[in-house]
DNA sequence: CTCCAAAATGAGAACGTTCTCATTTTTATG
DNA sequence: CATAAAAATGAGAACGTTCTCATTTTGGAG
């Protein structure tokens, strides 16, 4: 159907192995040879097999962004989908293709987990997955962890100051003069709950205030049931005056059930999010919310990623990037 | 580094043909040979080389979501994210992978556009790309389109109907008893602009409401242009009571800006969107909208693509989906 | 014009599979 | 137990490149 190189070989009158450098070395061909051998591929409608190339180069150009089936799904998580956006650029700068990646993508027949397609490093976001991870190591293939770390197998990776965020969020309520003050703790892995909670306590016994059992839900992270939880909060008596929600969606479904409530944000009830998605900024008022540049974080990780690629074996760094209190109108 | 094939037959005793079918086709290799063969793939971590085995079956199960750069970035677009989700798991389904395109990825040094990455198939969304397209047909990968037909070349096409769409949507309005209706309209392809004005005036005309070009603009299509274009409106005085946004973001960008200026919605102005993406569940109140199931793009795009994989050539039909009015808070 | 170094080109192996076709082994039938 | 049919296995070519190393061509200095 479509050409090969021997094709335009012919064509032209040059060998194969010189048309090869043609499109993968032009400035070790001459220019009357480039010249001569480019019209043929335009004739012949000729593109280099990439597959035939990477099997003897050994190198297939694709990474993979895999995000834990947990956070599913992953393309609209509201937090990932910037970072995958920026490991997207990355990856075209470097001319690399980006290829999103599904857990069961990965399972042989013989139940062996596996990259099953050819890919020169994966970025894994989200909770850890072990026995793939472990079977990419296998493998040799660099990776890189997002927000979630794995210390024992000394894998590098980039996440949110967890703890760090929490205080600025929770630190940032007690300033502004609030004593009772409700969490609002998302599903997320034990690793990012527990950091978060942690902050938010320490902050809390730091200040002298109590924490108020009634007024801490754990719930799964989306719109509706931090709405659903948020209208039910509100019927009892003594509601917070300010909640620390551990994500942005969290806090926007809250922000729904109180104005639909007819109170008042910020002067009944102020809220902090977390993760400066893009979420904070589509509701009036904008949400206060902790970021962790996800543009930074994509970044980073695609650069350790690629310099494992090109060098080898890369230390086991864990990065922990500083958060930062944006104040929007809901404080 | 990593172990071929070969070494496994040499591990096992068996020949690299029937280990290769062990992994292909393992029910055509008997029980006692598939176990001996795992065991030795368990021992030596062996995973077959999809490269390889792509290079002699010439496919990848590999297929590309491209979206046009003037819809970047692709993955955020609240629209889009939805559908290429859906591609996604369909295309996890059927065991092929998906890499999301950008536009450069594709130009070879001869300056050739060209699918640089072996794909099986590619859906292209947004805007038509004509050379790009044409250089994907002359290499005879399947093609299909999403939401930006292309009839002279024949190409299967997947859209929205955005005539009916945007007639539902100011019918809505005229309906409520909103003489004087404004319109937010995006700067999107000149078919989708095009098909969604008709719409809007075609319905005043029926109505025999007056077309006010005050209050039509034409915007880049972003929570920040829409909420300062909107801003500028209600400044000036006259302002309709009722305004047709031609996606939600502009609406909810439109949002804000009415309800800082202490407006009302919907008592002193009403909006409609258009995408039922994400956002219009998010503010308060929900927004008005227009849906066109992505869900139900994606698999048809999908299916389309993967019968033009399976079966060769398909037809070039434009499928267009009918959309319908989701009635929330706006309105 | 001769010679040498540098640049350009070519021959052919290698990459790790699958596939076809032939051969061997197993199973079922009488 | 003999035989035919079916199932399982194996040998080796083929897929389309790049890479190494050898050879040829080019260009400049003397």
């Amino acid at each position: 159907m479509s050409s090969t190189i021997i094709d335009i070989a012919r064509d032209c009158g040059y060998s194969k192995a010189t048309v090869s450098r043609a499109f993968a070395k032009p400035e070790a061909v001459s220019p009357k040879a480039r010249e001569k051998i480019y019209a043929s591929a335009k004739k012949l409608n000729y593109a280099p097999n990439v597959i035939a190339r990477a099997m003897v180069t050994r190198r297939t150009e694709n990474i993979a962004f895999i995000i834990h089936e947990k956070q599913y799904p992953a393309i609209l998580n509201p937090f990932y989908s910037p970072i995958l956006e920026t490991v997207l650029q990355e990856a075209n700068r470097r001319n690399y293709s980006l290829f999103i990646g599904a857990r069961q993508d990965m399972l042989l027949p013989n139940n062996q987990f596996s990259i099953k397609r050819q890919m020169d490093g994966v970025i894994f976001a989200g909770e850890v997955d072990k026995p793939l991870i472990q079977a990419l190591r296998a493998q040799s293939i660099p990776v890189v962890l997002l927000n979630n770390h794995w210390e024992l197998e000394g894998l590098p990776c980039v996440e949110a100051d967890h703890f760090a965020g929490a205080v600025e969020a929770t630190r940032h309520l007690v300033r502004r003069g609030h004593t009772r003050i409700g969490l609002m703790a998302g599903l997320f892995s034990k690793q990012v709950r527990e950091a978060r909670f942690q902050g938010f306590r320490s902050v809390l016994n730091e200040a002298g205030l109590p924490l108020d059992t009634r007024f801490v839900k754990e719930l799964e992270p989306t719109l509706e049931v931090a709405d659903a939880e948020m209208t039910r909060l509100l019927g009892e008596g003594d509601c917070p005056t300010a909640f620390f929600c551990t994500n942005d969606t969290i806090a926007v479904g809250a922000m729904k059930a109180i104005l639909r409530a007819g109170r008042r944000i910020p002067q009944d009830i102020a809220l902090v999010g977390f993760d400066d998605s893009y979420l904070s900024r589509v509701v009036e008022p904008g949400l206060t919310t902790i970021r962790v540049d996800p543009e930074r974080m994509g970044r980073i990780a695609s650069e350790k990623l690629f310099a494992m690629i090109d060098g080898g074996e890369g230390a086991g760094e864990i990065i922990r990037l500083k958060p930062e209190l944006i104040q929007r109108g809901t404080t």
